[in-house]
DNA sequence: TCAAAAGTGTTATCCCTACACCCATGC
DNA sequence: GCATGGGTGTAGGGATAACACTTTTGA
């Protein structure tokens, strides 16, 4: 690469066409849970951590599904900004949870040009849309999340298609948690984005256990049973019932409703505690 | 910003002027513990956290210091490849832990053209390098590191240069602890690098209490002294000596070599245990 | 002799786990 | 009546904080 000894001979270089193209865009991992009816009128209806994926129309990649994205728009947005330009126009809702993941410049991540790729993750209230989203898009369910000799294996499903694939992870270096993810195998998803949401899945994990990032995905009533089955979808594990009021108690407040209607003992409804 | 409705039409503007130009590139904050000699015999040197600057030769920002950077080659590069680059330049060292931080990508970040900078923390081992570092380069100390009201105070010295900064955190929302940081005061920096700064040091500040993450400043021997010391500099807080022991105890391997010299017990020199 | 740091042992306390147990409901 | 989830109390264990104490050195 070219040397500059100052800002003069760089900036001519730049205005002439010696610097290939570059664009950026934002991928937005849409995190969710949604539930289940069961059949037996007993029973709870069933948590699951769902994300939002949109089919492409175009070359390349046709027909196979990928993060909501767009390109940034260089003359006036802010990496923020587009990635909320981008939640509102797949889902409609703004005032969202939106946080910055990673920031991905492969090489070949887009086979037509060079791109460099931020992307995040928003949390979203599921009740809060209505059936809002854009036609393309669709809900995928996280069926299963298994991890095995560092190889993951992740099911998404929507109910008509169930889309298969998975990650092998090798520790980097030896002093911290961190991993280089490569795909092993993948049909269905565009780009890398497979990475993409198993980062912003393991992300969002490890923040459950030391903020109250949870209750963005939470109505503003809510029973402290729904609250844990929320925890437990994310964390992947049953939790203990007193341990888990203990720790919550302080962050939520009682209030005097009450939720009828399953066939047991009625519950109290909660709110988070500003 | 204008709508595609597939990829031709978009990369038919993109090949044509439509789009303004985009550079991208990486600012590292190279991080590293120094030692200051005492006069008293017998009390160890004092350890310090400290980074490299480098002094701007050219406007904009002419004469005020900055991280060490480097332009994005679009052509070959990824973003760590750029960072390694830079970091080899500076310091002439590879083979240090490099980490990416956070993409900053506000408008007016650069005066002269759109920039979106990825900003990269190294951790180094200050005893590797002689003084191999570029012409231009200098470390500083981080001699004071306050908060008070939400307002952080930064004190960096390299005993010829005195750069006091200070960035004001306003909390973004209730469920989590980001906070958005905004420059109060800062006369030697240029760009928005108070802020790089700070959220390096505390991501380090972080990752120390459930990683191994120090051991990347360590040299391979050293005594549990010196390394605890480097903790305490890093957490800006005393730990007690029988818990720091026990904790660290099985991160690494006592050696049968002896640390004399100080006029006190001599010490067991240990290492990192794989 | 003495100040400084190296290094170890002991207790009190907190937090979390695990389990046991009772309550209230709809069919 | 009974399965299911709501909700609470308590004993035990592990980790940590705090403190006290001994050891070894160079000037």
């Amino acid at each position: 690469m070219k040397e500059y000894k100052n800002e003069k001979e760089f900036l001519n270089d730049y205005n002439s066409d010696l610097f290939e193209k570059l664009s950026m865009t934002t991928d937005i991992l849409i995190i969710s849970v949604s539930s289940k009816k069961q059949n037996n009128y007993r029973k709870t209806s069933k948590k699951m951590m769902s994300i939002l994926l949109v089919k492409r129309k175009d070359y390349p990649f046709k027909n196979m599904w990928c993060l909501p994205g767009g390109f940034l728009d260089v003359s006036s947005e802010t990496l923020d900004d587009c990635a909320r330009r981008v939640l509102k126009n797949e889902t409609n809702l703004s005032n969202v949870y939106l946080e910055q993941l990673y920031t991905f410049s492969d090489i070949n991540r887009d086979p037509r040009m060079r791109i460099v790729s931020t992307s995040y993750i928003a949390l979203v209230d599921k009740n809060k849309l209505g059936d809002n989203i854009s036609s393309n898009a669709s809900w995928f369910d996280v069926v299963k999340i298994t991890e095995k000799d560092n190889l993951i294996e992740i099911v998404l499903n929507n109910s008509e298609e169930v889309i298969t694939f998975s990650i092998k992870k090798t520790l980097k270096e030896k002093t911290t948690d961190r991993y280089k993810f490569s795909i092993e195998s993948n049909d269905k998803l565009a780009f890398d984005h497979p990475i993409v949401i198993l980062a912003g899945i393991e992300r969002l994990k490890n923040k459950v256990n030391y903020t109250d990032i949870v209750f963005n995905m939470m109505g503003e009533y809510f029973t402290l049973g729904e609250l844990q089955q929320v925890y437990e979808v994310i964390l992947n594990k049953k939790l203990l019932d007193p341990a888990f009021r203990r720790i919550i108690a302080d962050k939520v407040s009682k209030t005097d409703k009450i939720k009828t209607g399953g066939g047991h003992r009625p519950s109290y409804l909660y709110r988070y505690k500003k």
